[in-house]
DNA sequence: GTAACTTCTCAGCAAACTCACAGGATTCCG
DNA sequence: CGGAATCCTGTGAGTTTGCTGAGAAGTTAC
């Protein structure tokens, strides 16, 4: 994971401060870093108990909860912060099988959630949208651009100028990702973690066959946007002359 | 998912004030992030006498009163309320069984009512319609379009050109949360959460198949609106070039 | 009480997508 | 220039996802 101070996209305001909560400390871990780096400032705890208390102290802009904790079950959580006043809004980890139904009803109040294993790139994207709609996120527009390259979130929709392009959900994390960090050279691991879901376990070749399949797609067009950096990874930027 | 403050429709003029009255804090709680999502000024009271007194204090727009309560009837909060010379409308909420009889005759006054398990969506119609009654609800035309597609809220009426369209209740409300945020893609969680009843536990192809009906209907004519965005649900557009 | 209508479930089909693999192309370096 | 490392892309198997028809269950109107 690199690190350089300017990003240029999706720049929380300064620094919101984003409370993570999970029992499981390689969750904590992983989604720390990933939150510190876009430059939020992070708090964890391990326990519902533990995050009420953090909720008070911390005062964050967001919470990220998931729904199985040792104590206070992450339903419970939301309850009590609702029944306290407290209006901060929440995104849910929950896994993949069961509590489909536990989470229902969720998203009515701009809350949202995010079942495990999910891919960073993917909670990210909720996260913002999220604080967007919260007014926390600052006045950005919602569309990453690069030369003549346009990606809507709202839409998901993607233009090469003119054009639209239709992508898979593969393709358009990547796309994304490599937007959200274009100018800056990221390597096959990086990419692999933010793109792919965190336990994603195959060959890592997959990559250059999404890169491919992008390029197909997006750089049919004029100035090739999406480049190799041998030995290295990926940049997405506008040729230098 | 939505985006920013400002959504295209059924924003209320300034945050009018709206209270909720409920003894099953699950109720009051759904329906206040609902509510204050879309702009609105929510209090909630669980009891009959707290409702009485929430109503001079807090001096609703609107009240949404559950006709079970422990301590006061809803009928007779209504009445006190109407002796004491308050002329707040009220939307009750009703078991679906019973009371069909109680209620009737209750929309003559302006007031309505609306049978639990409901839908946010058809919650929220009938709020929208309420306030709009009273002068509350700003200068809104009630009619909702895109392209040649037009709904039309007080009439009813869906029209594709020309050509009326006749939906069911559900493909109404269906059409009709599509239409409110079309050029957005919403998931198939976010469709569910506010066009279905609130306890809905069913199978979550409902919406492709009620998907499905629209689109005979609604799509039989010239461009299709109806896009399905694999991997994360569907949105109302004219098609792309 | 029956007929018409509406809502929802289910299952099969078709299409789209993800990923692995492997041979071919390109680049690097001595 | 030759060999090795690295990268690109076509092919295809296996899986996922979405669409639709058929019909059961529930509701409404007369």
């Amino acid at each position: 994971m690199s690190t350089n101070g300017s990003r240029r996209q999706g720049r929380p305001a300064s620094g919101a401060r984003v409370l993570v909560v999970d029992d499981e400390p390689n969750i904590t871990e992983l989604l720390g870093m990933a939150l510190r780096y876009e430059g939020f400032t992070v708090q964890t705890a391990a326990t519902g108990r533990a995050a009420l208390a953090a909720v008070t102290q911390f005062s964050p802009a967001l919470v990220i909860l998931d729904v199985m904790l040792p104590d206070i079950d992450g339903m419970e959580v939301l309850k009590r912060l609702n029944a306290g006043g407290h209006k901060v809004p929440i995104i849910f980890l929950t896994a993949k099988d069961a509590t489909e139904d536990k989470v229902h009803g969720l998203t009515i109040g701009g809350d949202d959630y995010v079942t495990k294993p999910f891919s960073i790139e993917e909670l990210m994207a909720r996260v913002r949208v999220v604080l967007r709609r919260h007014g926390s996120g600052g006045p950005e527009s919602g569309k990453l651009t690069l030369a003549d390259l346009e990606l809507d979130d709202e839409a998901h929709e993607v233009r090469r100028g003119p054009h639209v392009i239709e992508l898979t959900t593969t393709e358009y994390r990547l796309l994304r990702y490599l937007l959200i960090n274009s100018g800056r050279v990221l390597t096959r691991t990086q990419i692999l973690d933010h793109v792919w879901h965190y336990d994603f376990g195959g060959d890592a070749s997959v990559l250059e066959t999404y890169i491919s399949y992008l390029r197909r797609k997006v750089d049919r067009f004029k100035p090739p946007l999406i480049q190799t950096v041998r030995g290295v990874g990926y940049v997405l930027r506008a040729p230098r002359s």
